[in-house]
DNA sequence: ATCATAATTTAGTCCAGCCTAATTTCTATG
DNA sequence: CATAGAAATTAGGCTGGACTAAATTATGAT
């Protein structure tokens, strides 16, 4: 009984989405951060995903919620919508990498599943975007990769960058100045014993980058020869 | 103190622009009908928009609203992204003549300034879209061409088709097919005298088409020697 | 285990925009 | 010029989705 999906449960189940990712369940107050909203709001709102038929989320009390499969394959219609976008933005609007996500973040409840199609078959089926971010095909299906955090890589080894963080436009501008984006090849020089600091080389360019371990751990990479 | 105008005002307005386009002004019916609701909700939302600071429209009471200087410029604005969206679409991703309209009414509301500016410099800053109608540039001027009616077009005289109606999809697809498109050059062959049926012929395409005087009334056309 | 603090939920409001029903005003025709 | 029907307005309500304040539950440090 979904009669149109709004804009705004759009965006709650792609957070939701984004949140448990890696397992474990969403919460309350990160939601309520992640949305500029209160935390009240949030509770509310997350009890009529809840109920809905089908429902979107399974809720318990104080524990925050996960996606119910028809919720995941919700929020994934919104995830490939906004990723294609980024990419278009990117490939045919020369849009900067770190430009992208806010407008995206617009244009993905606008988009008919007629310009969906139309996009994805003008930048030719693409299977990540400009963050390294995976694209859901038409069925929903995301390519794996086997990932790895830069942070997870041996003095010496080598590897490819998937994605960097893509929320905050300071970090996309810093890792961009040192050209670290996904899709190029890095290699792990030193790290420093007592603070972990990385230093890698990006292999395109030759040129060196200092990465702490707080961002090494949100860079993904797939490891290399 | 106008906060944020909504996707909903947007739409107000711009109907209220194209109702007064020849002058006068658009009355309560005449925009329930367009935008699909009550006429109650209308009188409702035209009384507030004349109460803004500063106000978008000036509302008599039974006797519809007209679009202040600045009321005026804020449809502007929205018009101009809904017909550059219409050509990109046309052009860089392949829609159909009568596909744009709709999937324009929808994007219009999520166009930065960003993305307008990209799609207009992409398109080498058209001044009409695929309709025939005028694009408001950067700075809100309108293209002025001297329009004039398809039925008052004299026997034997040429023009250019400058716009057809563009709300309806039956319509379109009956002109598309006869190749009556802004852009292409006509000749009235013959008027009959009782019911003022025309027909003209496609100068490209030395097809002939025959048109009725309802229809021709909202053809406009640039007269040509 | 206790208790302060953080996280969450409940209760009660508010606003935008829509609705229907009832009423009022306008207008065209006899 | 009276009046029926059309057009517009008023009154009262509803829903989605936000808010604040107050109450409750969890949690982590002593």
């Amino acid at each position: 009984m979904p009669k149109e999906i709004s804009h705004n449960i759009q965006d709650y189940l792609k957070r939701i989405y984004e949140f448990t990712l890696s397992g474990g369940r969403a919460s309350t107050n990160q939601l309520a951060k992640a949305l500029g909203i209160s935390a009240a709001s949030v509770t509310n709102m997350l009890q009529k995903l809840s109920k809905t038929k089908p429902p979107y989320v399974t809720y318990q009390k104080h524990k925050g919620v996960k996606l119910t499969k028809f919720g995941q394959q919700t929020a994934l219609k919104i995830i490939r919508r906004h990723r294609l976008i980024e990419i278009y933005l990117v490939e045919k609007l020369g849009y900067t990498w770190d430009e992208v996500h806010a407008e995206a973040e617009i244009l993905e409840h606008a988009m008919s599943p007629l310009l969906e199609q139309r996009i994805d078959a003008a930048l030719d089926h693409p299977k990540f975007d400009p963050h390294g971010d995976p694209i859901p095909d038409i069925n929903l299906e995301i390519p794996e990769i086997e990932q790895a955090s830069l942070s997870s890589l041996e003095i010496g080894s080598k590897g490819r960058v998937l994605r960097v963080p893509n929320e905050d436009p300071q970090v996309l501008r810093y890792l961009g100045e040192f050209g670290i984006r996904p899709g190029v090849h890095i290699k792990l020089i030193s790290r420093t014993p007592y603070d972990q600091t990385m230093r890698i080389r990006i292999i395109e360019t030759s040129e060196e980058a200092v990465v702490g371990p707080n961002l090494g751990k949100n860079i993904s990479i797939a490891k290399e020869s």
